[in-house]
DNA sequence: TGCATCATGTTAAACGATTAACATGAGGAG
DNA sequence: CTCCTCATGTTAATCGTTTAACATGATGCA
């Protein structure tokens, strides 16, 4: 003993090939049923746990499991509503096939890393035994992505992408929505929030704006595109999308001699609590100020916020099931969105009506 | 080409032995900087993605991953905050270290399946490339936690277990604090509500609590042990612990002829939807009806929920810890509990008072 | 009887890496 | 000049399976 027991020692010890008792566990009709329980009996004898599930991916070239990156870093993941609602989709399309959940850590900033450190900060990327992920956020050119489809790995990403696969919503369009909305309350000036590594709370001048993540930029842009003409929208980083940072923000932008008439953030977790602020420093939501946020989250309707509804649930399966089954799945689907109206959001108090229109 | 580019096409191409290839990505120091990064452009150039994770798994005998197994199922896994917040805190020892988190899917429920039936629920379990697990609120007995140990994996487990590693609290306990409570209130008939495979709102038997999670019945134990000779304390199905569930039971409970003052609930959830349903019925909860739940969880505070509070997250870093660094950690740790009194418990209301004491 | 078929095992070649143990030549010390 | 050390590569064994291709004897069928 001290040798763990494997495949080997259990047909020298049943006296057949190691072949016929591969066979016994994964083919069970490849064998006399006799043959089979006596090698099972000999397995269950030594104490073999069955097959090693490295050596069998090895061999085999599948690891029953799938893996998720995402821009929030793990830790936070598991308090991000948007993403317990996309792991909840992939967990229900992975359960009925017998598929492992792998969420693979590694450092979501990179910025100023030398090529030595970024390489160790996707070390679990590299080592991660799947066979396929699912991206969520993140850029094609973000190295975590980059690392994975180096691997050749089948990626389903959130994100609109030259080549590969997705599960999108039209953010263009939802920020025509979240535009027209406002716009048809009267609101001409309106500060948007978006997550972003730069410091909460700070304002993201236009030159910048290129370099924010892609869905922000589309949101941004319908926004723009739905407000009349002269209308003023600032940008202003969320921070990485955490309450302590959302709350920065809101801060700031209400400190501002020019505080806008409206607030629409990039996620409900940012919308609510920037709802917490105002109503802490006395502002009624929906009349002094209207917020808007994003993916109607449950804590969207409990907080009554406006905001734009996104099947993430539905967007979960559908990636999960895109990465098992991809003969049978489209490579690009664009989710249906939805404005929801609450009572976060109303007319602009008639003081600060513009003069024109 | 259409063969994929291994660490010995590498080598070859660049005419040096697959040892030094392997060295040249894993120990930098054993090859001349000239060599290495000669090594590395080849790489590059082929389009090389670094060593294959199976293989090296399989080599190593690592997998810098570890795996977790609960007994919600993995899809309500992600809207049970006890869960998450387990979660986080292993998450939090885990991204230090470059480790992924596996979340094993299986079928919880085993009763009645067949020996083939069972092995395949549990394929996942076997197959996943892991070196450790956690396993949440399973019995050493359960075949999933067989199964793990089987593999002769470290196992860290969160209830009490003869051998192996665990992080505990002192459920007993916990159930006297709870009794207590109740009982200066005045309380002599409680409802406990358990998490049971049986159908939601369905009473449990006395025969039938020793097959509760040692768990429920530990904290039952205590209740009892704390309240006053002659009290009854009834015990009712919460079902998978899932909202829909606790509904029926609270419903059920509810309409007893003998409705009790007092529902003491296996976990914060299952208490929440029992003050939602109590409240909805027009009790006043804290006045009429008493109920406590058990973890507090964020959603305990915000329904003023009396009940335990055991520290979730450092539960979970803890676990992590323990199988990430075995050495240095204890074997088997109590982590503190405390009765947070709030809102949802008060006293007897005065026509429901016993006769005696 | 003769031949194709079938059920049941076996042989042996991968799968893609890691890492002791061993060469080899250069430089330093005495 | 000799011996030792050190840096840098190489050789080759091994990790534990899976599975195509091949044997072999029994069975079915004309």
């Amino acid at each position: 003993m001290g040798n763990r027991t494997t495949l080997r020692s259990v047909a020298e010890a049943a006296g057949v090939s190691t072949a016929t008792v591969s066979y016994a566990f994964n083919r069970p009709d490849r064998l006399s049923g006799e043959m089979r329980s006596r090698i099972l009996a000999v397995a269950r004898e030594l104490g073999y746990p069955g097959p090693d599930a490295a050596a069998r991916s090895l061999r085999t070239g599948r690891a029953n499991a799938i893996g998720v990156i995402f821009t929030t870093e793990l830790t936070y993941a598991f308090s991000d509503p948007y993403v317990l609602a996309l792991l909840g989709g992939l967990a229900e399309t992975l359960a009925h096939s017998r598929t492992s959940l792998v969420l693979i850590p590694f450092a979501p900033v990179i910025a100023g890393l030398s090529d030595v450190e970024v390489r160790e900060s996707l070390d679990a990327v590299h080592r991660a035994v799947i066979d396929g992920a699912v991206a969520d956020g993140l850029t094609d050119d973000h190295p975590a992505v980059r690392a994975l489809s180096d691997r050749s790995l089948p990626l389903v990403r959130s994100s609109d992408t030259a080549a590969g696969r997705c599960v999108l919503i039209d953010d263009r369009q939802a920020g025509r929505e979240i535009g027209r909305h406002l716009a048809d309350l009267g609101h001409r000036e309106v500060a948007v929030v978006v997550s972003s590594p730069r410091e909460p709370g700070c304002p993201i001048p236009p030159a910048e704006e290129a370099a924010l993540h892609p869905y922000s930029r589309h949101r941004l842009a319908g926004i723009r595109e739905a407000l009349p003409a002269g209308s003023r929208v600032p940008v202003v980083s969320g921070g990485r999308n955490a309450d302590a940072a959302g709350r920065i923000a809101a801060t700031a932008i209400l400190a501002a001699p020019d505080r806008p008439t409206a607030i629409a953030a990039d996620s409900d977790v940012l919308a609510a609590t920037a709802v917490e602020v105002a109503t802490a420093q006395g502002l009624r939501v929906g009349h002094e100020l209207s917020i808007t946020g994003f993916d109607d989250v449950p804590l969207a309707a409990s907080t009554g916020l406006t905001t734009i509804r996104q099947p993430i649930h539905e967007k979960g399966r559908l990636m999960a099931r895109m990465l098992l089954d991809p003969d049978n799945t489209p490579d690009r689907v664009t989710l249906p969105i939805e404005l929801v109206a609450r009572s976060s959001t109303g007319p602009v108090p008639s003081h600060r009506l513009h003069g024109g229109t």
